[in-house]
DNA sequence: GCTATTTGTTCAGTGATTGAATTATTTGGC
DNA sequence: GCCAAATAATTCAATCACTGAACAAATAGC
């Protein structure tokens, strides 16, 4: 029942095709047009950009229209004569994701709907460091029966979930190791089988899905802004660092699901000792702490989820040892990132969690080491912005892998629907 | 004519499924199948294992046998009662890559067959640096006649070619930078327009592909060993020191092609200058020429070709300085390939290109790297080993990558047959 | 009110897959 | 040696989804 499977795993590609595989890839197209369009499409519009006939498309469309899946608009803005189009947009009554997040200093769960529209989001603070998993998973439970009932008082059926968890996150869902939480091979799927089932059974929608933060908040931005580009590294800097890597538009989760882990990148090979057993990881550098040491704070007087924006204030105010702290801690992530952009070839990187809000400190000296040390940043600029969700992006992230998987193949809830 | 692409950018997985698409969609699953199974299948082994009726099985490997991308086997060993299977194989007098080489101090020709087997293969050693960009182009493609009579003596078509080269490569085939070679800016595609073409036109195989010279040994090694890793990096250490990322079996460009230069990652934050602009770099302590001077050898001394070989010599003597230049050289190349297994969680590098030889006594040092820092090594350990075509893993992945296009896709080729 | 124009639907036609029946070819037992 | 069982491959009518053209619907402009 709680199966678990990757957040995004492409089919294997060579999959057979069956006759029926014909609608169905037809249908996963359609609807990918109708959510990728930046104002509602008619079906004659569809059937243009895709090559598919209108008659073709007015079929499929009618079976995306019978799941609930999509609906039409409001007639669109005049455009000259004939015949005014039937704009299609995705249904905002049809299935819904639920995100969920557990992390050092607060819960939360979140609903969104099929266009990723954040119907319901609750988050609670609390300090889970000294609450043992199961407890902390039974709380998280309690906050997602309340967003279920909230959705399905606004018509919405949640069709799966998501849960961040800031750590390593096996396939089956095991997590191996989450050091901020104190959690070590903490089994989550098992010991959420006690509880009821947070989401309807959909065929081909795991009901829930345990994956890394960082990957999840990655997967929140590229689904922000459609506009925006389809590869990029996002970095989350809490009190570990993260990085989410998107690739073409897909989370890259590595063999096991571990990518990601920017925090040891060496930025100075006889450096600070760490935890990990190397010297001069980047953690000890550009890590919450080590911020907040470097500009004379004491960890222990301020909350961590207050800690960047308490740095901001005192960076705004000009505070010197804050500009320094921050000038360094932006020096050595312009390291870590310059090693990134030189071995993916990737041109945005992305400042989140905690980073988001000391962007326009961290910016100068990242974008200096990168230009500096990038040898293709002469042809393409690389651009480093602020996250647009901050740390709310793994929580939205977490409910739009739900939705965008029903997106990606809508066959398995449309069989269910029925 | 000399229109160029990427090397395997997918395509959209957002194309619509016409009708016709079918066909072409269950030619590239049952070509696949045929070209992955360890022995020559039958049709119903296929239909068995792709969920394909045999009838449709048989109607396209009919379509394959006639286009020349399949031929019937031997009987294959009896295996009970029964009609005897007809295995499959794929056909070796139908179409070929030619693969290409343009490198410091050689140039190469290959030719492999549709199932990747190496049917022509051409050394020419030659200093290059001296030479204009169109004068090495004018002679590689002499090299390339060669090839082209060879193949078509063997009944073999050449469809398409690839060439390797160490630089950076853009999209169109310029190449920006090929600091080794003394290249900047070389429109090869443009250069070559005034030779005879080198392959027939092939719907949907480019005629010439210009990559860069690690990315094609990635993907040499990658098809090499059909047993291998699907993700892996594969590091090549020549004068420079390139990397190729392979992920889920196909080869990661980067936004731009440009991915995979590993040589200016970091290793020591205050080390030593480099060309780049940075300090420490990975290449100044790991490249040929750091570990040639650290062993004490004039690189003036001894063809570059013949380095490696060389210190291998030295090493296995016991030559003290050499022993302590490749230990050194290990720990930093360590350093980076640890910050690249952190960041994608990869189970296996391979050590390429010059690499390969000294295996040996640089894997000890590298491993004991990767062991202290990467966090997930205690639950995935990983392998470093070295590659198994060497040096000529760049010419053999570039013909390959050209037959592996039709494989992907025949239908390009069909529609030329016949 | 009429025409041009665009949207969406209807319907016979087509291509590819399907499933069952048939043919082909071998092994093993009597 | 002959027959039954078993497996491989082919044939053929049926089906499913897309195609293309014709048609109905709905609006702007004259």
């Amino acid at each position: 029942m709680w199966q678990c499977q990757g957040v995004n795993r492409p089919a294997a590609a060579s999959a057979a095709v069956r006759q029926g595989s014909l609608r169905e890839l037809n249908l996963a197209v359609v609807l990918g047009r109708i959510a990728a369009a930046p104002r509602p499409p008619s079906r004659a519009d569809i059937a243009a950009a895709t090559g598919l006939t209108r008659a073709t498309v007015s079929a499929v469309v009618d079976d995306l229209i019978a799941g609930r899946l999509v609906g039409e608009s409001e007639p669109a803005p005049r455009t000259g004569a004939g015949r005014p189009a039937r704009g299609l947009v995705l249904a905002g009554d049809g299935p819904a994701g639920l995100g969920l997040e557990i992390n050092v200093d607060y819960l939360a769960a979140c609903v969104t709907d099929l266009a990723g529209r954040v119907r319901h989001h609750t988050v609670r603070r609390a300090d889970l460091r000294p609450v043992s998993p199961a407890d902390a998973l039974a709380r998280l439970v309690r906050l997602a029966d309340d967003a279920r009932a909230d959705a399905e008082r606004q018509g919405l059926t949640l069709a799966g979930a998501a849960l961040a968890v800031p750590g390593l996150v096996d396939a089956a869902g095991l997590v191996r190791l989450a050091p901020n939480l104190g959690w070590r091979d903490v089994p989550v799927p098992a010991l959420l089988a006690a509880h009821p089932p947070l989401a309807e059974p959909v065929p081909g929608i795991p009901p829930l899905v345990v994956e890394n933060e960082a990957n999840l908040a990655a997967l929140g931005e590229l689904h922000a802004d459609p506009n925006g580009p389809t590869s990029f590294l996002h970095v989350s800097g809490e009190v570990g660092i993260g990085a989410g890597i998107v690739l073409d538009g897909a989370l890259f989760r590595g063999v096991r699901g571990f990518s990601g882990e920017i925090g040891h990148l060496p930025v100075q090979l006889q450096g600070r000792p760490c935890g990990c057993g190397g010297r001069g990881c980047l953690e000890r550098y550009a890590g919450q702490e080590a911020i907040l040491a470097a500009a004379g704070l004491d960890r222990a007087d301020l909350p961590a989820d207050t800690a960047a924006a308490r740095l901001a204030d005192l960076a705004a105010a000009g505070h010197p040892a804050t500009l320094a702290a921050l000038a360094e801690a932006g020096a050595a992530l312009g390291v870590a990132v310059a090693g990134v952009v030189n071995l993916l070839d990737l041109d945005t990187v992305v400042l989140g969690g905690g980073y988001a809000l000391l962007t326009p400190w961290l910016q100068p000296p990242v974008l200096a080491e990168v230009s500096r040390r990038v040898l293709t940043a002469a042809w393409s600029p690389v651009t480093v912005r602020p996250s647009a969700l901050g740390p709310e992006a793994a929580v939205v992230g977490a409910a739009g892998s739900v939705v965008r998987r029903i997106v990606a193949a809508p066959v398995g809830w449309l069989n269910r629907a029925d």
